[in-house]
DNA sequence: GTTGTTGCAAATTTTTTGCACCCAC
DNA sequence: GTGGGTGCAAAAAATTTGCAACAAC
């Protein structure tokens, strides 16, 4: 998936490579081949991922032109200033997901094979709205996680589940 | 609030002491007094709190009896794990909140001031039995966390909100 | 007395930071 | 050319672990 960071272009419904380019020109923040590896390979497929997992990737596909580990992370802090990743936490580690042309959504987590199942339901903004209101609460954004046993880990075993359910 | 371990009584509605005592029984551990004494600690009032929080306090009343790191982070593992405290994950680290005699409830959380705001619906339950038989999925608990700006932080200032919102 | 527990120190894991060199503007 | 960026190594923050002394059973 070649994409440069056209700039000067529409400004509607631009590519996740457009929106970051912006948002770092708004800052006073730079364009570089770092940070445009990083978008091109996290926006290149849909699903979620930690910072290692991230690395990994980047280091294997590219191997002479390699991203440092500090710089993933400032890269990923960026990101999600820039609202284009959502960050939350899992099993106590940081874990991101797109936020860019991707409906709002939530998650199941099966506490024994660590997938995350993506599900949607408009019930979830009514009741945020109906709680904020009765705690006169101004709501910026919301993380639910319902954690359980998957179908698939379901079926496999009939043993006990992970006793460590750091939501 | 003294709270001995009184253990081989009535086995309803026991007190969290009573829970935690069976639960160490039931698996061949043993009761000491740095456990007895996290126990009282913890339920003595209903709050959250973190690992450093928890060792602050009890070395601050015990000065000669306090209780080691290790030894508090294995404890609150072992109250998990015993079904007497919940864990979820704030800004990175292990947030802590009694699971017992308490009802269930859910969270909103002031990015500015940090605050944790309790909050129950009967809609939640619903919701996670709908989405979950949905996906063939075994429900073990949920986690949901509104994030935003709480009355009191919104009524102070009108700057600009904490960027990091790592929930 | 046996076996699990504690505290210490050290290791691990995840993420951040200081700084000299480098590159986008 | 200049100010922000990168990579390195090292620090920080949170949590876990190995081990010898110790205490509950």
């Amino acid at each position: 998936m070649s994409s440069g960071f056209a700039l000067g272009e529409v400004h509607v419904s631009s590519s996740p490579q457009e929106r970051f380019a912006e948002y770092l020109q708004s800052r006073g923040k730079r364009i570089t081949s770092q940070r445009k590896a990083l978008v091109d390979h996290i926006f290149e497929r849909h699903d979620h991922f930690d910072a290692e997992e991230l690395i990994d990737n980047i280091s294997g596909a590219n191997r002479e032109n390699r991203i440092s580990r500090p710089t993933v992370y400032r890269t990923l802090n960026e990101l999600v200033e820039a609202g284009l990743l959502r960050r939350f936490s899992l099993r106590g580690r940081a874990v991101y997901e797109h936020d860019y042309g991707y409906p709002a959504h939530d998650h199941l987590h099966c506490t024994i094979c660590d997938e995350l199942i993506e599900f949607q339901t408009d019930e979830l903004p009514r009741l945020r709205e109906a709680v904020a209101r009765e705690h006169g609460f101004r709501v910026t954004g919301h993380r639910l996680i319902i954690s359980g046993i998957c179908r698939d880990c379901s079926a496999k075993r009939h043993r006990r589940q992970s006793p460590l359910d750091l939501i």
